[in-house]
DNA sequence: CAAGACCTATTTATCCTACAATACGGATTA
DNA sequence: TAATCCGTATTGTAGGATAAATAGGTCTTG
């Protein structure tokens, strides 16, 4: 098991957890649900822990009771936890959490096994992607279509890398939705999230930048022509491509900044 | 002023909507967010209209502003909808609904186009299982093994309809876990509802239960020969023949394969 | 007349207090 | 010991009061 991985913060000499709710970034009870789920996904209240009372939150968050009920509300919503009455508020298990919610992701992008979360987000995207680009040259309408060209046009004209990332999302997140399977998009988050987290490797090898283009715009086309079986094989290859890239830097941190 | 007259069903300007708050399941916050959600996902209150105020709500469920509040608050969570100070609460696009989220999707599969609904499922699975049960071939554990086969025996020996489909739900959630990605692992109410609605269609095809068995037993024992082509392939196989049997006539044909 | 500044009304956001419902865990009793 | 009872801690619900935010109308001004 885990050693439950001594809290990485070293400033921490009280034994109370500085709760510290950052205010300022949106209403009250986001900030709280942010602030217990951020906790809750790095494993400081694990699976089956009874966390502090409403009252307690409250006191340390100085906000009021209802905003941390509220606040809890959206992390039930998004099964991280049960709340009972008497017992308190339960951390569910692992596997009932709706990792594939955009919040959720976001914070578990921060914990602390990061590379196996980054494993995971690449191996997803085998089995999602290709499969979606073969519906999609399959189904896609004249307007999908274009979507994705138009996100693939801007890919190679974009006058910044973060720019070009944008529109490798919009690329992406095109062709989930010219797969016209309404279960699909939300699995856009993924996408999301893995391409914003490899946005550093990215800007590592802009060299390889043409290759990359090269790559995308097989897929458009294979997608435009109609052809699921191409189009499959150009999104692995792809795919490839971005594990040699964040595989390349083997162990040695040839940082260049 | 309610100059925003949406143009919806003249049928349903009766009035009113009946709410109909149905209380004793659970919790009133959750009643409330069900009530709503439902109506949304429905189509009752399409993406972009803004819902009737909190004090509305709450005179029309006899509940207090704080339940629909919380209530409102859960559905922010899933992303159906956003709040903002006096505009109110307005219905997101349909592409940033979580349908993957176990309650959305209980409520959507309740929805008026619920054949499309099933279609959307049973692709989806065509994508994510086989691939999952060649990575689970890879991957899998001692013990996760053990609760797959454990599950494909207990479908053989069931003696209800009923526990035979829930012993089928635990197989094919077996799998994901044991992929050991555990972004996979929400995936699993999508399974988990594909075949809860295909219950009638089982139910109504019972002879040829043997024959599923036979196709669940060659997942299994490609899972644990560590065969993740042959289990891929196994599972193309069962997931075809679902389809056979959905397709087939609805009549009294009790034909024999 | 046009464009910008200002004002108002409506709605959510937050806070507060009080009470009800629940079930955990210890006390009581046979 | 075992079964039952009950006190109590905690969430659930209610209802009201005030603050903040902002869409839309009004007024001012060039």
């Amino acid at each position: 098991m885990d050693k439950s991985a001594a809290p990485v913060s070293t400033a921490l000499h009280r034994k109370k957890a500085t709760p510290k709710l950052k205010r300022g970034s949106g209403s009250v009870h986001s900030s709280v649900a942010e602030a217990i789920g951020v906790r809750i996904v790095r494993g400081e209240f694990p699976p089956g822990t009874v966390l502090p009372n409403e009252a307690k939150w409250a006191a340390d968050f100085k906000v009021s009771r209802s905003a941390v009920r509220e606040g809890i509300k959206i992390l039930m919503a998004k099964n991280l936890l049960v709340s009972r009455p008497k017992v308190g508020s339960r951390v569910e298990p692992r596997e009932r959490w709706s990792l594939l919610d955009h919040d959720i992701l976001t914070w578990y992008a921060t914990a602390p096994n990061r590379g196996k979360f980054l494993l995971s987000l690449q191996q997803f995207r085998y089995i999602l992607e290709p499969e979606a680009a073969a519906l999609a040259a399959e189904f896609h309408t004249e307007e999908q279509m274009h979507e994705i060209s138009a996100a693939c046009h801007d890919m190679a004209t974009a006058p910044s890398l973060h720019e070009r990332t944008e529109a490798d999302v919009r690329f992406h997140l095109g062709i989930l939705k010219a797969t016209n399977n309404e279960l699909l998009l939300p699995l856009g988050v993924i996408i999301d999230q893995a391409l914003n987290n490899l946005f550093i490797f990215i800007t590592l090898q802009a060299n390889d930048l043409h290759h990359a283009q090269d790559l995308h715009e097989k897929i458009e086309r294979n997608i435009r022509l109609r052809k699921p079986q191409a189009a499959r094989i150009a999104v692995r290859n792809l795919l490839a491509n971005s594990d040699e890239i964040i595989r390349r830097p083997p162990g040695k941190k040839t940082r260049k900044s």
